[in-house]
RNA sequence: GUCCCGGUAGCUCAGCAGGAUAGAGCAUCGGAUUCCUAAUCCGAAGGUCGUGGGUUCAAAUCCCGCCCGGGACACCA
């Protein structure tokens, strides 16, 4: 809609437009302010150029009335126009707000160590990379959505080393327990599953520890990965850090190539603080056991190496330090670092009427998200994460989440789409004789909503384009509100404009449907 | 100390590539149900946009200083 109006007014009037929305309805739906911009270069005032710039817009059948109030043209489009489009959208439905942005990306999120279960902090980010990807392929790109496992390293070892320090606790032996172990109850669990799995003579000796880190590890990664299921969050691969290394030589050629390491202490480092990080950064370590980052280097390298347009890793924000290193090694191994795009998803803090909710115990000190799962349901926990932005601090009641009202938004939208079907249910109307009707003379409110529920593709555009995915969720509440308030006030069956209201909401039920699919939840027909 | 994020209505947050009278939801108060789902709607009230400067026709929005809150500053991942 939005691309045929700028088309149209480049056509008649030579310019590019940046088109707005009026605060006010009724200023139309949509205004421009080029007469300020133009007034500079043509030495006028901007409420004359409005005013010329409105003459030249006559004769357009897509505008009902254009007005230039202060310099503002305001623009209210045609019913016949909205109407086209309208048809248009339901005749193919699964076409609606789609795009061709054409981008080949890579979409790096979750990538939660397999050292434990997924807590609510790592939802966020899975539903914000998962939605991200959902629309991004709406619109035309090409998505592969990835995880990373870091399955090296001490953190493993110490998963290992946790589980057969439980198991001989649960054997009855003495334990000491060392100041680092993975002490959650999901341990304990793990401890006694091994000692079904393993002979119980192994738990004699350390030998095992190796072998429980890896069985402990494929047990955890299959819990995240059926956690991630039940919100309907799958990937498309998985990297594992430790088969990288055998890309380590490679990579580290390279880095010597281009004078990127040097070394000191018996160390290699990387210097990082050529470009833009705060100081060099250990890569090899002195026993010559790669750093983390070496890992993340190699990642990225053949992340780069596959070719995607943009590469976008949705991070947890206490990670955003990191994030000039990374950049500066892909730098320094001949790749364009403003390829790669951090989406930082900042804390969660969570309250449960008023209080902060109770940790699990079965989780140690973190609250799963497999439990908020069982305690609100996978539409609400992905809708209350995607209503925020990703960098803003988030605090939210669990209890405001189960109550069935318009204080839960996604109760409320869900309402609108079943009351759409069921009203359209309920007439005699087929689905092809209700979109093959004229919408003429309709008031004022069916305008507006069913310009709204139009305005669906430049929502997602714009969320997809600034990564702001709260931007579908207010639209959706909004356009949910607008209807729930129209349906109060017009009766639809029997009524001389059944069928063209019928049309209406079914274009508005469209919109919702799209939106709320692009977010991972699927539309309630009935209630 | 350095870096990142935030500070807008009682609460949770939009708005911020400058633009028309600062918005929404919740909570509060008052109303609406012989009628397609009241899981809804209508109305009221509620603001020094953290603070002090600057930029300009125009600043919640851009720049600088300061204050407050959160986070990060590993040879851990």
């Amino acid at each position: 809609m939005k691309e045929a109006i700028t088309s149209e007014l480049k056509q008649r009037w030579g310019y590019e437009v940046v088109l707005e929305k009026p605060k006010d309805k009724k200023f139309g739906h949509y205004a421009t302010p080029i007469a300020f911009t133009l007034a500079k270069e043509k030495r006028k005032a901007p409420h004359l150029i409005a005013q010329e710039l409105a003459q030249l817009l006559d004769n357009s059948p897509l505008f009902e009335k254009v007005e230039p109030i202060k310099g503002y043209v305001n623009l209210k489009l045609s019913e016949t126009f909205l109407d086209q489009l309208a048809t248009q959208a339901l005749k193919k439905p699964q076409e609606f707000g789609k795009a061709n942005l054409n981008q080949n990306l890579l979409i790096e999120f979750v990538s939660a160590n397999p050292t434990g279960p997924l807590h609510i902090g790592h939802a966020r980010g899975a539903v914000i990379g998962d939605a991200l990807s959902r629309i991004g392929k709406h619109l035309g790109n090409k998505i592969t959505k990835e995880y990373y496992i870091n399955d090296a390293g001490r953190q493993i070892e110490l998963l290992g080393l946790s589980i057969f320090l439980f198991a001989r606790e649960i054997l009855g032996k003495e334990v000491t327990f060392p100041e680092e172990y993975y002490r959650g109850e999901y341990v304990r669990e793990l401890a006694k599953e091994a000692l079904e799995v393993f002979p119980k003579e192994e738990f004699e000796k350390e030998e095992i520890i190796p072998k429980l880190s890896e069985w402990g590890k494929e047990k955890m990664m299959e819990r995240i990965v059926s956690t991630l299921k039940e919100v309907g969050i799958e990937f498309d691969s998985f990297v594992s850090e430790k088969e990288l290394y055998r890309y380590w030589d490679e990579v580290f050629e390279l880095l010597k190539a281009n004078g990127a390491v040097y070394e000191k202490d018996g160390k290699i480092w990387l210097k990082s603080s050529e470009y833009g990080d705060e100081k060099d950064r250990v890569v090899v370590r002195e026993d010559k056991r790669p750093t983390y980052l070496a890992g993340d280097i190699i990642y990225h390298y053949l992340k780069f190496k596959r070719g995607y347009d943009r590469y976008i890793n949705i991070w947890g924000a206490d990670h955003h330090g990191y994030i000039a290193r990374v950049k500066a090694a892909i730098k320094f191994l001949g790749f364009d670092p403003d390829k790669l795009e951090i989406v930082l998803a900042q804390m969660v803090s969570l309250l449960k009427g008023g209080e902060p909710y109770k940790m699990s115990k079965r989780a140690g000190n973190f609250i799963l998200m497999e439990d908020v799962i069982k305690e609100i349901g996978a539409d609400a926990l992905r809708f209350m994460f995607l209503t925020k932005k990703s960098d803003t601090h988030l605090e939210f009641d669990i209890e405001m989440l189960k109550k069935e009202d318009s204080s839960n938004p996604i109760y409320y939208i869900n309402y609108a789409h079943a009351r759409i079907n069921s009203v359209v249910e309920k007439s005699n109307f087929s689905y092809d004789e209700i979109v093959e009707v004229e919408l003429k003379g309709l008031n004022e409110e069916a305008k507006s909503l069913l310009f709204n529920a139009l305005t669906l593709p430049e929502v997602l555009q714009e969320a997809f384009i600034k990564r702001e995915i709260q931007k579908v969720t207010d639209y959706l509440k909004a356009l949910s509100a607008q209807f729930h308030s129209f349906y109060n006030q017009h009766k639809v069956l029997g009524s001389e404009f059944e069928k063209q209201y019928l049309k209406l909401f079914l274009t508005v039920a469209l919109a919702i449907r799209v939106g709320l699919a692009l977010l991972g939840i699927e539309a309630k027909k009935r209630m």
